[in-house]
RNA sequence: GCCCCCAUGGUGUAGCGGCUAGCACGUGAGCCUUUCGAGCUCGAGGCAGGGGUUCGAUUCCCCUUGGGGGUACCA
């Protein structure tokens, strides 16, 4: 199995690419195939180097490693050049200086009865002969068969009269000599797909099987657009997503394992994924559940695992202690710093916390806790707890109406990892520090 | 306009003629509890509509409606 990815370089590697890139990367694992990455660059305009390492880079973070390629379809164009001269030879394209206003002057004249074919002439833009009768059956491994009718197909242009080729022509010429077994891509390129075969046809070449790929739309059923928050791979980066969590939720949108399981390993989702089984419906992109994956994912990750990446993701270093009591509260990387930052930055400032917690009767309870813990040793967890369960019981105050003033007089504000774990990585000295400094912010 | 694809709760999906229509996210209630989160328990919520075919349709066919794509000398 031959397969490929084949993206046009017009701005960052969306969501809907990633999982077209992800579905091709899992069949290629799966079946000892080959994953061919082709840039489609032979649109001059939008095609820049800057968008094609972008698009490498986005591949790369998702671990979704190619084995052939990235080939330019631009440098190709020698072989282009003599391909669309083989197909002028004989008789199978034709140039012309018919422009798109003529055809749509055509087709308004002839309807849906008849499709647009031009008068052959020395010079001019080169088109593909379509036949008047007949139909194109398009094999779609999703679908099943779809007609088309040669007289709803315009004879299309395949290459500029200065001889640069188009899409239709260059994907099929590039997929036939690449040796693609298996086209699998988005829907939007399903009504072109006869025009392709029929370049196959004219070059009496076997056509790949084919499998198109439902659109994914944002959360209002549109199309996906920064709108909806992050809809590129690096916007799903930066948003702090686990590539493995990315890859788990892309596989599920427009395809589900066979047995209803919902988190997959890698090696699981290569060992299940059946591109047979892919949804036929458009699927929409859900960041919330995505969240709730990776929040999944960032529990199960080894603390040294979590640290590396935190540390990377933050810039910061020493993090362990603190990653280790903040792993089961963040769903995603980016969660880490407002959770735990205040441990090496000092306390925040949350006005409505310090009012509601520390008020004149809370701050009796602070007074009673610093006692507690000014000279408790060791300065562990347990006897941590211990010492302020005391001091709840003696006190007769609600746990709450303990634990929350000394939350704020730490941190700032009311959310942070737990309390006890909280002042034992900050050490004795230094919650005491912030106990009096809260005291006496009167 | 024309061509094509699609249609299970709010979302992602399982189902491939006979099931109390399953699972997950989200959501409601409760439990746990030092906030948040995590976890646990219970609940609400769906086959777009109409015709067929059939003993029997979520499932097969047709129509309507709705969504999407294509119709470029873009990809």
């Amino acid at each position: 199995m031959r397969v490929r990815f084949a993206p046009s370089p017009t701005g960052a590697l969306h969501i809907g690419g990633a999982r077209t890139a992800l579905y091709n990367w899992l069949m290629a694992r799966g079946n000892a195939g080959t994953l061919v990455l082709r840039i489609e660059d032979t649109d001059r305009e939008r095609s820049t180097p800057e968008n094609v390492e972008q698009i490498l880079d986005a591949l790369r973070w998702l671990e979704l490693e190619w084995d052939e390629g990235p080939i330019s379809q631009v440098s190709r164009s020698e072989r282009h050049q003599e391909v669309l001269q083989q197909l002028l030879d004989a008789g199978h394209a034709y140039r012309t200086n018919a422009t798109a206003d003529d055809v749509k002057a055509y087709k308004a004249q002839h309807g849906a009865d008849r499709g647009f074919r031009g008068t052959e002439e020395a010079e001019g833009a080169v088109r593909l002969r379509v036949p008047d009768e007949g139909s194109t059956t398009v094999h779609d491994l999703i679908r099943g068969d779809t007609v088309f009718q040669h007289v709803h197909i315009d004879d299309p242009v395949i290459a500029r009269a200065d001889g640069s080729v188009l899409y239709n022509f260059a994907v099929a010429v590039d997929d036939m000599d690449a040796e693609i077994t298996h086209v699998v891509r988005g829907e939007d390129h399903l009504s072109n797909t006869p025009k392709q075969l029929l370049v196959y046809e004219a070059l009496g070449a076997n056509p790949p099987a084919f499998a198109h790929l439902p659109l994914l739309h944002g959360p209002d059923g549109k199309k996906l657009s920064k709108r909806h928050g992050a809809a590129s791979v690096q916007e799903l980066r930066d948003a702090g997503f686990l590539p493995e969590a990315v890859r788990n939720y892309l596989a599920l949108l427009g395809w589900g394992a066979a047995d209803d399981q919902t988190i997959l390993s890698t090696e699981e989702l290569v060992a299940q994924f059946d591109v047979a089984r892919v949804q036929k419906n458009p699927a929409q992109f859900d960041e919330t559940k995505l969240r709730w994956l990776n929040g999944r994912y960032v529990r199960e990750l080894p603390v040294d695992d979590l640290t590396a990446r935190l540390e990377a993701f933050t810039g910061r270093t020493g993090l362990r202690e603190a990653v280790a009591i903040s792993q089961e509260k963040i769903q995603t990387l980016a969660d880490f710093w407002p959770l735990a930052g205040f441990l090496f930055d000092g306390p925040g400032d949350d006005g409505k916390a310090r009012e509601k917690w520390l008020d004149a009767d809370h701050r009796h309870a602070l007074v009673q806790a610093r006692e507690a813990l000014v000279h408790l040793d060791p300065f562990d967890v347990d006897h941590v707890e211990v010492a302020l369960r005391e001091v709840v019981e003696s006190s007769g105050r609600k746990p709450k109406d303990v634990f929350q003033p000394i939350r704020v007089a730490l941190a700032g504000t009311t959310v942070s990892p737990g309390i006890f774990e909280s002042l034992c990585v900050l050490g004795r000295e230094e919650s005491v520090r912030r106990l009096d400094a809260a005291l006496a912010h009167a």
